[in-house]
DNA sequence: ATTGAGCGTGAGAGCGCTCTCACAATCCGT
DNA sequence: ACGGATTGTGAGAGCGCTCTCACGCTCAAT
C-alpha cells in the first residue's frame, strides 16, 4: 500500500485498484467493472473482488476517475444574494437541504459558491465556465446577473431557481408566486374585505412582479378595479413594510385588507397598524407570504402563503442531473404549487 | 484543441498544457512552472507563455493536478443540524458566507455536506475519511456525533465550529457564549433587576451549557445566590421559550428580569409576559441571545447578545488552511468576543 | 584557460483510473 | 462434431498534470 505522508507527521494509507486486483487475483479492469457495477462479471469473481475491496477498505480515487471520464462528479450551487434576504429568511438553508439530499443520493458533490461582490461573481463565472463542475444550480438571480449568459456560452448545463426578471428560456424551477398571491388575496376578499391593498415586492425581482400580478388577478376574478393608490412597493424587509403601511394609511385610510408580499413586510405593517390603533384582523385583515418562522412568532400570527422550498431544491437537482446524465437537451420548466396557511391575522379560517 | 462532445450536442473545446507549450515554443514543464508561479522562469519566456495562455484561454485541469499532487483543492463543510435551528436562524447562511469568502480567496472549493439522518452522517463520514477533501469544517456538532472520531482516525485535518459537549481537544473556533451570557445578565443586574431568571438552552449542547454558566457567573459577580427555581430549560425555540416563561411565572411570580439563551425563546417569553399582563421592560426586563432579525422585529425590540458569526467562519477556514498547508500540527483554539446590543426590552441603555 | 556553481529548460516517468480491443472459454444450432 | 455467436477477462494505452533529474548555458573564482 502506498504510504501517503500527511503533512502533520501522521501517515495515511491509500489503496489502489491495482492492489485490490492483485489480492483478488484478477486484473485492474475487472475490479473496475465490479466497482462500477458492470453486469459482465461472473458471480464468483465479483464475490472475490468485493471481499478484497472490503478487506483493504478500497475507495476509488475521484481525481483519477475524473481525469478519464471527464466528469468532475460535482455540481456548483450559486447563491448570489447580497446579504439581505440571505440573512433574514431561512429560504437558503431549506433550498440547500433540498438540493443536498437530491445530489447526495446521486453521489454528486455540492460545491457551494456565494459570490459577495460583482468581482466575486466574475470569478464564480470563470470557475463554472472552466468546466470544473458538471453543471450548476443558480438560485435567486438578480436582474443583470451575467451568470446565465456565461453558462450558455460555455455550454455548461444549468438550472435556475426562481424566475429571473429577464427570462432567457433556460431550465427553470419556480414556485407559483402568482397563484399563491392570487389565493391570498382571494382569501381576503372572501373574508369580506372591501378595500384590499398590497405591499408589493421590488419591481426588479421576478417574485415581486409575479406576486403583484397575482394580486391583480384576484381583484379581476372578483370583478374589482385595481386602484394604484392601494399598491405600495417595498423591498421585502420589515422596515420597508412598515414604511409602506404608513403611506397606505395616509393615502387610503379606508383599507380593511392588506396583502404583503413577504412575512417580513407583513410584520412591519403589523407594527404600524398596531401603533395606529387599528386592530388586526378586526379593522384590517393581513396576509403575508413565505410562511417564514416570523409568521407564527408575531401576534396575531400571520396568515401566509407557504412554499415548498425543499421540494424546489429537489426539483432543481433532478432537472440538472437529467440534463447532465441524459442526452436530453430539452429545456424544462417546473412550477410548484403553494399553500395558503390560515392564521389569526386574517380572522383565521374562512368565515362562511 | 481537443473537441469535447457535450452530451447535449453542443461542443466544448478544452485546452491542455501541451497545446500552450507548443504555441509558446517551450516544454510542458515550463508552462507548468509559469502556471504555478515558480520563480525559475526567465522573464521573456514567462511573457510568451502568459500570452499563449491568454490566447488559448487555458485553464488547468483540476483532476489531473489532484491526481499527482494528492490534494483535492476542496474543503468539506459539514452542517449536521436536524432542521430546527437550521431553518429558524440565519446562523448557517452567515457562517457559510464567512467560510466561503475565506476559502475562495485561497482558491479552495467549498463542498457542502448536510447529513439529514444518522445514516447520512455515516455516509458523510465515509466520504470525508476517504480523503476526497483536504480537510473539513464541522459546524454545530451534537453530543454523540461520530464525525470527529472518524476524522482523527482517518488523519484528515479538521476544525470544529462551536464547542461540542464532549470536547476532544481538537482545533476549535467558538464565540464566547459564557462571556456573552455573563454580560447580558450583568446588564440586567445593573439595570436594577432583583430576581433574574434564565431560560436556558438544551443541556446537551455546548452553547446551552456555556450560556447557563455565564448566567451563574454574573450572579456570582454580584454576590447573589443561584436559585434553581429561577432556571428553566428549553430547546432554543419560540414554543419552548413560551412554555418555560409560563412555568417561571407560576413558580416565581416575583421575577423582574429574564435572560433567555436565544432570541426565539425570548420572543416566546415576551408573548407569554404580554398575555399575563406583565409589561416589558417595566415589570420584567428581558434579554435575548443571538441578535437575530427577530430581535428587532418584536415589540419591544430585544436587547440581545450579538455574535461575530461571519468572523467565526473566517477563522475556522483560516485555521484549517493553516493545518492543511502548513506543517503545523498544533491544535489551536479561538474564542471570539460577543457584544451586547441594548434595546428597549431591557429598558434600553444602561440607567446610571 | 579551467573548474565549479548556479540557473533556466526539457525529457520522461508516473499519479489511479476507464475503456477499447483482443482473446480465450463457453454455448448454441445444425 | 463443427463453425459462429456470446460471454467473461486481461493487456495496454492514455486522460492532463507535476516533479525529479539531467543537461547546457553563463559567469565568477581560481
Amino acid at each position: 500500500m502506498a504510504q501517503l505522508a500527511a503533512r502533520n507527521g501522521r501517515t495515511r494509507t491509500v489503496t489502489t485498484l491495482e492492489e485490490v486486483a492483485s489480492r483478488a487475483g484478477v486484473s485492474r479492469a475487472t475490479v473496475s467493472r465490479v466497482v462500477n457495477g458492470s453486469p459482465k462479471v461472473s458471480p464468483d469473481v465479483r464475490r472475490d473482488v468485493e471481499a478484497a475491496i472490503a478487506a483493504l477498505g478500497y475507495v476509488p480515487n475521484r481525481a483519477a476517475r475524473s481525469l478519464v471520464t471527464r466528469r468532475s462528479g460535482s455540481i456548483g450551487v450559486v447563491i448570489s444574494e447580497p446579504a439581505g434576504r440571505l440573512f433574514s429568511d431561512p429560504f437558503f438553508p431549506r433550498l440547500l437541504r433540498g438540493i443536498s439530499t437530491a445530489l447526495s443520493a446521486r453521489d454528486l458533490q455540492l460545491v457551494l459558491l456565494m459570490p459577495a461582490s460583482p468581482a466575486d461573481t466574475e470569478r464564480t463565472a470563470d470557475y463554472l465556465a472552466a468546466g470544473h463542475v458538471d453543471g450548476a444550480l443558480l438560485a435567486s438571480l438578480h436582474g443583470d446577473d451575467p451568470l446565465p449568459d456565461r453558462m450558455v456560452r460555455a455550454g455548461i448545463p444549468f438550472v435556475v431557481g426562481g424566475r429571473p426578471l429577464r427570462d432567457m428560456g433556460t431550465s427553470l424551477v419556480d414556485v407559483d408566486n402568482r397563484g399563491g398571491a392570487r389565493s391570498a388575496v382571494a382569501h381576503l376578499i372572501a373574508r369580506g374585505c372591501r378595500r384590499v391593498a398590497t405591499i408589493a415586492g421590488p419591481a426588479d425581482m421576478g417574485a415581486g412582479v409575479d406576486r403583484l400580478n397575482g394580486y391583480r388577478d384576484a381583484l379581476g376574478d372578483a370583478n374589482r378595479a385595481v386602484e394604484d393608490r392601494l399598491i405600495e412597493t417595498a423591498d421585502f424587509t420589515h422596515e420597508g413594510g412598515a414604511a409602506a403601511m404608513g403611506r397606505l394609511l395616509k393615502t387610503s385610510p379606508d383599507v380593511d385588507g392588506v396583502f404583503a408580499a413577504s412575512d417580513l413586510m407583513a410584520a412591519g405593517a403589523l407594527a404600524v397598524l398596531d401603533a395606529a390603533g387599528r386592530r388586526v384582523p378586526d379593522d384590517v385583515a393581513l396576509v403575508g407570504y413565505d410562511d417564514s418562522p416570523i409568521a407564527s412568532t408575531v401576534r396575531p400570527q400571520l396568515t401566509s402563503v407557504r412554499q415548498p422550498i425543499e421540494e424546489m431544491g429537489h426539483e432543481m437537482a433532478r432537472l440538472l442531473v437529467a440534463a447532465v446524465e441524459g442526452d436530453d437537451p430539452i429545456q424544462r420548466r417546473v412550477i410548484l404549487a403553494t399553500e395558503l396557511i390560515r392564521r389569526a391575522s386574517s380572522g383565521g379560517r374562512r368565515q362562511p
